[in-house]
DNA sequence: CGGTCGGTTGAAGCTAATCAATTAGAGTGG
DNA sequence: CCACTCTAATTGATTAGCTTCAACCGACCG
């Protein structure tokens, strides 16, 4: 196993707190893989067999059902995936599938469930990271109930925007048809809400957004911390 | 302080596994308070003071944003909400409202955290308690994201029916606009996917539902355990 | 008995999904 | 470098699902 990347993952916030031993421990059964783009990691009603940590690359969450496919987050380095699976021993809720080609830490569910028996830091942190997590699905369903598709996207590009430095651009880390399901519409409809935002400053050139009337924009999106705002 | 709940709040998952004085301790600050139907008991955007344990009654968790309001949960006894808010020392994302006459225990947040410093038992059940909660918005989110109207309505009342004996009726412990709230709708439209529901079977009249054809109901719903089973 | 509130029904409009066709772009191989 | 292919994205036309607004009904309550 490629030690170089575990002082990544010790750093994370789940694994920072807990003792050398417990960690030394935790990874004792570890490894990490490759993945290439578009693989199948698990499928939601498999078994948690692991815990996974996106060490490189990047990985959708997806939720299946009425014949129909929807994305519910995306994963990018360094976090980690279905937790919450791990944890209660039961079945994953969502399926999991590489974006681009990636590098995982796999942590065998077992050990994680031995080191919450032996570590109370680790414990504790677990429960920050699951706190957290909660509030972030809150906030997608408080999002999904309680806007638009426009104003979804509105928020998504006020976010990223955030995120990439604000300096009027935003270049897309996903391709279209991620960010409609993400989004909670079809690709054609984010095409017209695309369209749509063009009378508040938004220019679309492939990837790459412009937001020239970044105030129009937050205008219409009406962003709300308690929907918006990341958890520290 | 009633004591006589006290044994009930005890043999909640959450507090089951705690050692005696651990619990002493978080009861030491805690105290039981009744409200009256329709009282707002937490805004969302306030600091979370307490925990609360619906003991009694009844409490519609709600978001708000862009002038509308929606329900996210409904709490019965006994439960606890906005636990992941008081663990992360945040701000809360919901609102919560009493829909009866409802008597709560109420936990100084700060003791939560102190139980948690002290008691690896109690952060364990903290653990799983709270990947429980995880799981259930995730699969909210995923109803919400994957089904029509009419087959959340057609799969919350198969549920219904389950958790009531499933005997052929299903009473609503709360009104229909709350339900239409819960499920995503407006109350108009709630009453219409009754209406559809007709042709499978199902007779409304008040808060009494016939369900005369439940494997009908359940060839509409195309109910997924990994979105309509309860969290054991 | 009138009033209020929860629920239902009808009509109209809007948002988003679907279906179909076209265009744009990225990568391949000659 | 250019045609060729394959997929992503866009655009247009239509339909479906849901919301909105308004009127109405019926039960419960003072």
């Amino acid at each position: 196993m490629r030690t170089e990347d575990l002082p990544t993952v010790r750093a994370l916030d789940l694994f920072a707190a807990m003792s050398d031993e417990s960690f030394a421990d935790l990874m004792q059964g570890a490894f990490f893989q490759r993945f290439p783009p578009q693989v199948m990691l698990i499928e939601e009603g498999d078994t948690a067999d692991f815990l996974y940590v996106v060490v490189e690359g990047m990985v959708e969450m997806i939720a299946q059902g009425n014949e129909r496919e929807t994305t519910i987050a995306v994963m990018e380095p360094v976090s980690t995936f279905i937790l919450a699976a791990v944890l209660r021993d039961a079945v994953y809720l969502m399926s999991a599938r590489t974006l681009e080609r990636s590098r995982l830490l796999m942590i065998p569910a077992e050990s994680i469930r031995e080191a919450m028996e032996r570590d109370p830091a680790f414990t504790r942190a677990m429960v920050r990271e699951l706190a957290g997590a909660f509030r972030g699905v809150i906030k997608s369903l408080k999002s999904q109930k309680l806007r638009s598709a426009v104003e979804r996207l509105a928020n998504w590009l006020l976010v990223a925007h955030d995120d990439q430095g604000a300096n009027g651009t935003v270049t897309l880390g996903i391709d279209k048809r991620t960010l409609a399901a993400l989004l909670g519409m079809t690709p054609e409809n984010l095409s017209r809400a695309f369209g749509t935002l063009r009378g508040y400053g938004i220019e679309v050139a492939g990837r790459e957004i412009v937001l020239s009337r970044p105030d129009d924009l937050r205008g219409l999106a009406k962003s709300n911390p308690l929907i918006d705002d990341r958890e520290t």
